[in-house]
DNA sequence: GTAAATTTGTTCGTATGTATG
DNA sequence: GCATACATACGAACAAATTTA
């Protein structure tokens, strides 16, 4: 029999939600084939140890994300099928790094001013408050969305970065208009975080889904930061490689 | 000012706990260095717009996990260092990812024997079926599980492998009394996916967190495929840092 | 050196959400 | 649906330790 994974009861995260992240990894591991009836309500309270009631929230989640269907006394089934993990294009380290766009292919999705906040200000050497222009940008592949990035500049150094970048759809052409010619990355850190509602949509991931997050750091010619980048890519459809020859 | 990451109120994930997400994230992100003061719990709680309680709580499990440490009258700190893991040229990936392993620290949980399927064979540069020797370890830092990691072997190459293993607690050991001196990596492959069940509770992870999955490819001096591993490593405790100097 | 301001630690109470039966 | 128990979140204090003026 299945043995339950620890339902912790004062983590902070509720009980239906722990009972959902289980029942949801079960489907896309595929324990339940798409179209299979999940086992009754009652069965899966006795199995997790809890309340019949605890149990539907947990299905009712599941349903409205589209992962369930609930037929009236037939039983609970499993709509969508699970995920697929193609070995997806072998993208170059660089081009997703933010040495990107070096060519034109990123689509503006938003921009903003906002001012340093403690991070942002450790990151670009500059003051606690400074003005900074913000860039969202969405990369497609093949129609398919792969990255949702987010970047920031000093707006000081380089004031008409929107409107640039907007109009040559090229990072490196918008920072070369702004005198600045060349640039080169300090370092890239790679983890992974559960997608943002927001950036979910934009990748067209189901919620819950994971998306690498890479943070990346240019520096101008004299080393000083110039662009700080923290992107998320569709987990699911992409890997990171890394050669050994270098 | 800075941007609330959106709390959300009805996820189903108490906000004491998305905040603590929040600030580790930020701690390892390197926002705050070691033995640095965080902002008071009043400026806290104003900037994610809660209750300074509700800060508190989020304080109190980082301190429990001895990322924080809270001196009254004085302040709350880093205790300790943001945890990341160099790889690149200069760092070898593979101490880490398993080449790992120089010296003793891995912890054996498993092993098995099994035949190569389409995939291993392939990487393996084996026929299908032959048999391989499936070692799975568990990597601690300070008491913190970090990363586990299945690792395989062609078994004729390796026949004494887990005996080997088991003794010297280094992989690099338990190669050389099987006669192969010395390794390097071919590539690694970086995705991210939700923590499978097993896992999870490995790494003391709650359902439903993602984790970093490495793919790495370790060729003996002559090229030949011998060690091929999968390592899933603990997301929200780990960054891997790709330094850029070229 | 003392007083004031800061910052963490603690204790009430109240309201709402979660889980059970 | 309802009653109960517990966890979560907020609000307003006040105490204790430390830093600053």
């Amino acid at each position: 029999m299945t043995k339950n994974p620890v339902l912790d009861r004062s983590a902070g995260i509720a009980i239906w939600r722990q009972i959902m992240e289980t029942l949801k990894a079960e489907i896309v591991s595929g324990a339940f084939a798409e179209g299979r009836r999940l086992p009754p309500e009652a069965e899966l309270a006795a199995r997790f140890g809890v309340n019949r009631h605890t149990v539907r929230r947990a299905i009712a989640a599941l349903t409205s994300e589209g992962i369930l269907r609930a037929d009236q006394g037939r039983g609970t089934f499993v709509a969508s099928a699970p995920l697929s993990y193609p070995i997806g294009p072998r993208t170059r380290f660089s081009e997703i790094m933010s040495g990107q766009d070096r060519a034109p292919s990123g689509r503006l999705i938003g921009s903003a001013l906002e001012e340093a906040d403690a991070l942002l200000a450790n990151q670009l050497d500059v003051a606690l408050g400074t003005m900074l222009i913000r860039v969202e940008t969405l990369r497609v592949a093949d129609s398919v969305p792969m990255i949702v990035a987010t970047s920031r500049f000093e707006h000081a150094r380089v004031p008409n970065f929107v409107a640039d970048y907007a109009e040559s759809g090229s990072i490196t052409e918008a920072l070369r208009l702004a005198g600045i010619e060349d640039y080169r990355r300090k370092e890239s850190r790679i983890t992974a975080e559960i997608a943002e509602a927001r950036d979910a949509q934009q990748l067209g991931l189901a919620l819950g889904q994971p998306v690498l997050v890479v943070e990346s750091l240019n520096l101008d010619m004299e080393g000083r930061p110039i662009q700080y980048t923290r992107a998320r890519l569709a987990a699911d459809r992409m890997q990171l490689v890394v050669n050994g020859d270098k």
